[in-house]
DNA sequence: CTATTATGAAAGTATTACTATTATATTTGC
DNA sequence: GCAAATATAATAGTAATACTTTCATAATAG
């Protein structure tokens, strides 16, 4: 993808037009602009997660080892291919890790937010919130919890490519790991 | 400041030269570019936090009670002025919740980190670190865990402005609560 | 096979993120 | 107190960005 191989502040719909052999203003049809493909791309990686968390943790009785399975599934840093889909799963990852937060680190963020862009993302952070409280239902922070497990994760992955000197999540330690830790002694 | 109120991405240095009647080209005479500025202005409150950490943890000696504190000096939403500085804290910090990840979230953060444009940042992570590791001197996520305080704290902030339906950390409850409990209850 | 709809090519616009040039201040050394 | 060094301002310019508009052509659907 070409956002992953140039950065999402170096994409234009122009360059992509050439690359994929189409135009600028078709792409612009489908598109309203850069900032809603991002938007768009963003939803579409979290209800692909959301789909992985439930048909992941469906069979599991246990509240513990349903979190758990739930942990792995939001903070894996998927460098392997997984047996669904076609598109490139593990580039799709990486611009996620890279270029989300950009989704939201904007001024336009509540507007947005109003107009239901990112509907998904809470609903995918409500759920992992239920599971929290399933365990212990007088934790006080669930949802912050979750959204730190979400967002930790990516930062924590993207820490081992570019920062690694700030993160333990590396030699073979993996963000699964720390994670799964970190809410086990929490929620103990 | 400018870059507060209209957004980063909106900012230019004509408009802050507009604002402050200066001249565009002068402008660019201290600050290479934009992105720059964002890099200086990052580590500028990275390098005040380090100080407000030293100073605030200098004379405790209870290694639980250095941590907690340091917890408090990086975590604190920084709504009230403190007493020290002149310039506005408190919108520094909201350009901070809202910009600085901006400053490594793009193609250049591996060379920009071979120059040295995160050394501050990363020196703080480290000191939180020690603190974790004097606690608890066999835990192995111990940088993990200061990052995730440090951008965790920052993005249960974000949260709270703009999208407060996916935490806690509002209400009467803070940023510097959850973490503590979560620190707590991980090293314990 | 015609009407609708989608796509492409090209040009245009306003703005951005700078750079370069030259004139005019301001400061500093003596 | 004044020349020399240095900083600032004004202006113009550039290449690219993030779109928009127009119109011709191609695909498709009824």
């Amino acid at each position: 993808m070409l956002i992953h191989e140039i950065g999402f502040d170096n994409f234009t719909f122009k360059k992509l037009g050439l690359k994929i052999g189409s135009n600028e203003s078709s792409i612009y049809r489908y598109f309203e602009s850069k900032h809603k493909l991002l938007l768009y791309l963003s939803s579409w990686y979290w209800a692909w997660l959301e789909y992985q968390l439930v048909i992941e943790t469906f069979g599991i009785s246990k509240a513990k080892t349903k979190l758990e399975k739930a942990i792995e599934v939001v903070t894996k840093s998927s460098t392997i291919d997984s047996d669904y889909s076609h598109i490139n799963e593990v580039i799709l990852y990486k611009i996620i890790v890279n270029e989300s937060s950009k989704s939201f680190l904007t001024k336009e963020v509540d507007a947005e937010n109003k107009e239901g862009y990112f509907e998904i993302y809470k609903r995918l952070i409500t759920r992992i919130k239920e599971m929290i409280l399933a365990i212990k239902p007088d934790y006080l922070f669930a949802l912050s919890l979750a959204s730190s497990i979400l967002e930790g994760g990516l930062h924590q992955n993207f820490l081992n490519e570019h920062l690694p000197s700030i993160t333990n999540c590396k030699d073979g330690k993996t963000t699964t790991e720390f994670f799964i830790h970190l809410v086990q002694n929490t929620l103990k």
